[in-house]
DNA sequence: CTCTTCACG
DNA sequence: ACGTACGTGAAGAGC
């Protein structure tokens, strides 16, 4: 009887042993483990083994995967000695077992284990079950014994040494095969004669390997070789031996023998294989915190997920005729990246397991779709709110009623999730695929996938919302960071003036100075090259000029700024970078930035730093040039052509430093700032022991300040001061005995990342930092100096959001002209009419020294302009 | 597409 | 003995 079925028979506890030694190498204290400490390097290995076995079935086959369940089994019954050598297996092992068997339920793979029967026995069952049926069945396993099962359907595949190596027996590779050289069946006798030192078998004493083949070979089986020596066939000490080895040789036998008629709970028709669940099975990876475990499975086995397949695209042209409920799934069509550009190509609207779509030029047209999203008692679930809200502001209409944001969500659920609405979507269990865009002449934008991230936004609202709960994120998301995507794409949208025509003097300001520069470099080279490339100008001074120490890679500012007194082009080339950069990132850069306003609509990304800042970009607005003379008169640019309105800035004085005095408690810490000290004239008076603080002492103090809050060991330190590791360790040792509450808050910060795995700020804000336990010392101490950090830039952050939210709701509350209109971390950009600065200023500034209430008082500085410029002292 | 550099807090 | 201050975005070079 032969078919085209076919099942795949696996010994999960060989595979997983064999997935555990290969991958510690017998060194367990560096295994790959979770943020929380959870061994996983079996599973990961496991998991590359079942997934590569997946790769070679097709749809409709089998796979089954056999355990053993404890060491009580029927063998040791019958010989108390069996496996009694085995040493005790691992800790870091037995902790992956049960993860094992969530593995392959998360795949809905079936597997068995019984009390009292091993892995081969239930393995050797099922097989003999399907090759009687006509299955074409294959074996995988380390165990030589399951060589026995081999028959005409069944092969064993024996697992050699590495993850991936395997050797195929058949009957025909076995008689072939110069280590056996019999039948199948006939391991059985071998392990009576030989036994079997892993099992503690003993087999019949004084016979060996090539004895007991050479044996097997001349009589056939264990019976024939004892009724041959009980009749003296077999001569000499051997006979003997195998005499007084019978009993032995009899039970060895036995043991060797792999059950195939054990009762097993299930028919083969249960083992057919009809796929994983991408949900469950990411879900799982996330858990145990596997990168690429669900991009390497086979996608062929992939289920539609029940999102999926509920979903009905339909491309309508209007919403004339189509009943909107009040809760609906929304999202446009339009490029993630860069949505003040690229082109907005259509709208999806989805409920009922439906997702419609508008293309861009019926949307335009469409006064229904427009009523539904002007109206606020019309709950809209988006991916990403302010693009939802920029894009449409692009076409002129306004959109109410945004009521939940799954990107924000995804962003405090876990700030390291990459990848766009993919990777969030993933991180929730949903697969957005675009793959399933067919390109289509018909078809105009994106309306699967776009309809894919509205309907999933409606589907994920309980989901997301609970597991923030249950992350103590939720009032975070609440209060905070889903009411502050609405105020930026407010400040988006109004935009920050810049005026191309002024912009584009300093930059023929500076091209000249490029070009000059160029030509001196040149010069004093004695031929030209590319001034812009490090590596070339690496050649031209390390090389041809034989500046530097001989091994000296890098030509970044701190190295040449140091080798600059050997050589006068050193200084040149810093310049030419200098003017170079401005000409390149901020003149050039800039003006394709400018629209028909007149102004630069910078995008504020809110979910893109692990720490919970906002980052800017397409163009970043948060690094113009403020320290650097030259650099600086770029800000001359920025300014409102109308004469009425006037630049605000707003800046936090020393905020983290204050943030980290309020998370440590630490007294005169904040006794510094509560009497409107200079912080680091105080610590440098403190760490110095002096009260005629000289310049450098307060230099160095302030170094030592910032890099208390960086985590910084003294080597960075010596750096920073250009001092030796042992006067920044003096220094590091002298700030922790002047502020002892601060090192105790420290070490309680790593003592928390190891325990729980992340770290939180004031306002429950979490960042993960899984690399706290990688093997790789210098990872940990990277995760270890993010670990520190992190609750201060983050608090720091938190405050800053809370306070221009309630900026926000002062200036429309009280129906003010002035508008936020830029933050930089630390600082507020206003646009002020002048009737009304006098009146705002302290206003504002009270708004953000008390957003929140802290042991410690917060300061800001304030400074007006016309432009830019002026607004900066 | 990654690396290096450099602008900001 | 490790390898060395946190967080970003943009541009150019060179593979």
């Amino acid at each position: 009887m032969q078919n085209n079925k076919k099942i795949f028979v696996i010994d999960g506890n060989s595979l997983l042993f064999r997935a555990f030694f290969a991958t510690s190498m017998g060194d367990t204290t560096n295994i790959m483990r979770t943020s929380t400490g959870i061994p996983t390097n079996a599973i990961f290995a496991f998991s590359n083994m079942i997934s590569k076995i997946m790769s070679s079935m097709k749809l409709g086959d089998s796979i089954f995967i056999a355990f053993d369940a404890d060491s009580h089994t029927f063998r040791k019954e019958e010989f108390d000695q069996y496996k009694a050598n085995r040493k005790p297996t691992d800790p870091a092992l037995i902790e992956q077992f049960p993860i094992s068997r969530e593995f392959l339920d998360a795949l809905s793979i079936v597997h068995y284990e019984e009390h009292g029967i091993e892995a081969d026995d239930i393995a050797g069952t099922v097989a003999k079950m399907a090759s009687k049926e006509g299955y074409t069945v294959e074996i995988y396993t380390s165990d030589k014994d399951y060589l026995q099962l081999i028959d005409d359907h069944i092969t064993v595949n024996l697992l050699k040494t590495g993850l991936s190596n395997m050797e195929p027996m058949t009957e025909k590779a076995m008689l072939e095969h110069p280590k056996f050289g019999y039948k199948p069946a006939q391991i059985i006798d071998f392990k009576g004669l030989r036994g079997d030192a892993s099992d503690n078998l003993p087999g019949i004493p004084g016979i060996g390997d090539k004895g007991a083949v050479d044996l097997i070979k001349k009589y056939g089986s264990l019976d024939a070789i004892i009724d041959a020596a009980k009749k003296g066939e077999i001569k000499g000490k051997l006979g003997e031996k195998i005499v007084a080895g019978e009993e032995m040789g009899r039970t060895c036998y036995r043991l060797a023998t792999i059950m195939t008629d054990a009762k097993l709970p299930f028919t083969l028709d249960d083992l057919i294989y009809d796929g994983y669940s991408f949900e469950t099975i990411n879900e799982f990876a996330q858990k145990y915190e596997f990168k690429n475990l669900v991009s390497k499975l086979p996608s062929s086995y992939k289920k539609k997920s029940l999102t999926d397949v509920d979903i009905e695209f339909v491309t309508v042209e209007s919403f004339k005729d189509i009943k909107v409920p009040e809760h609906i799934g929304l999202s446009l069509d339009l490029e993630e990246e860069d949505y003040n550009d690229a082109p907005i190509e259509g709208i999806s609207i989805a409920f009922d397991g439906k997702a419609y779509y508008e293309p861009l030029e019926d949307l335009k047209k469409d006064d229904t779709l427009k009523a539904i999203l002007r109206n606020p008692d019309i709950k809209k679930n988006v991916y990403d709110g302010k693009l939802v809200e920029v894009g449409l502001a692009r076409l002129g209409l306004e959109i109410k009623g945004i009521s939940f944001d799954v990107s924000i969500c995804g962003y405090l659920l876990d700030s390291s999730i990459t990848g766009g609405y993919r990777g969030v979507y993933a991180y929730f269990g949903m697969d957005v695929n675009e793959k399933d865009e067919a390109p289509s002449l018909f078809e105009v934008g994106h309306p699967k996938t776009n309809g894919k991230i509205a309907s999933f936004a409606l589907a994920i609202e309980d989901k997301a919302i609970s597991l923030l709960r249950q992350n103590d994120a939720l009032k975070l998301y609440e209060e905070v960071e889903f009411p502050l995507s609405h105020v930026l794409a407010k400040m988006e949208i109004e935009g920050f003036p810049l005026d191309g025509k002024v912009l584009s003097e300093f930059g023929d300001e500076f091209k000249a100075k490029v070009k000059s520069l160029e030509k001196e470099i040149y010069e004093m080279a004695g031929h030209p090259f590319n001034i812009s490339s490090p590596k070339q100008v690496g050649e031209v001074l390390y090389g041809e000029l034989s500046i530097g120490d001989g091994k000296e890679k890098s030509t970044s500012v701190d190295t040449l700024k140091y080798l600059s007194p050997r050589h006068p082009i050193i200084a040149k080339i810093l310049e030419y970078r200098k003017y170079a950069k401005l000409v390149s990132t901020y003149i050039e850069g800039f003006l394709p930035h400018i629209k028909e306003d007149g102004k630069i609509h910078t995008i504020f990304n809110q979910t893109e730093t692990r720490t919970g800042r906002l980052s800017s970009s397409n163009p970043n607005l948060q690094n113009i040039s403020a320290r650097d003379e030259e650099g600086k008169l770029i800000r001359k640019a920025f300014y409102y052509p109308d004469e009425n309105y006037q630049i605000l800035s707003l800046d936090y004085s020393q905020i983290e430093l204050r943030i980290l005095a309020a998370l440590s408690n630490c007294k005169d810490y904040i006794d510094v700032f509560m009497h409107d000290r200079d912080v680091h004239s105080e610590t440098a008076k403190k760490i110095f022991g002096t009260e005629e603080v000289t310049p450098l002492m307060r230099r160095r103090a302030k170094a030592v300040n910032f890099a208390i809050i960086y985590g910084s060991t003294a080597f960075g330190l010596a750096e920073q001061i250009d001092g030796t590791p042992g006067e920044a360790k003096r220094i590091i040792d002298s700030f922790y005995r002047s502020y002892p509450e601060i090192g105790d808050y420290l070490s309680s910060i790593i003592d928390e990342v190891e325990r729980k795995g992340y770290v939180t700020t004031m306002f429950g804000r979490r960042r993960y930092l899984r690399d706290i336990t990688d093997p790789n010392y210098a990872k940990r101490e990277a995760a270890k100096r993010q670990a520190l950090n992190a609750p201060v830039q983050g608090s720091a952050a938190d405050l800053i959001k809370i306070a221009m939210l309630h900026i926000d709701k002062f200036l429309s509350e009280k129906g003010y002209k002035t508008k936020m209109v830029l933050q930089i971390h630390d600082e507020l950009l206003f646009k002020v009419p002048h009737d009304e600065a006098d009146e705002i200023i302290p206003l504002l500034s009270a708004l953000m020294t008390t957003a929140v209430e802290l042991p410690v008082k917060l300061s800001v500085e304030g400074s007006l302009g016309k432009t830019w410029y002026d607004a900066k002292d």
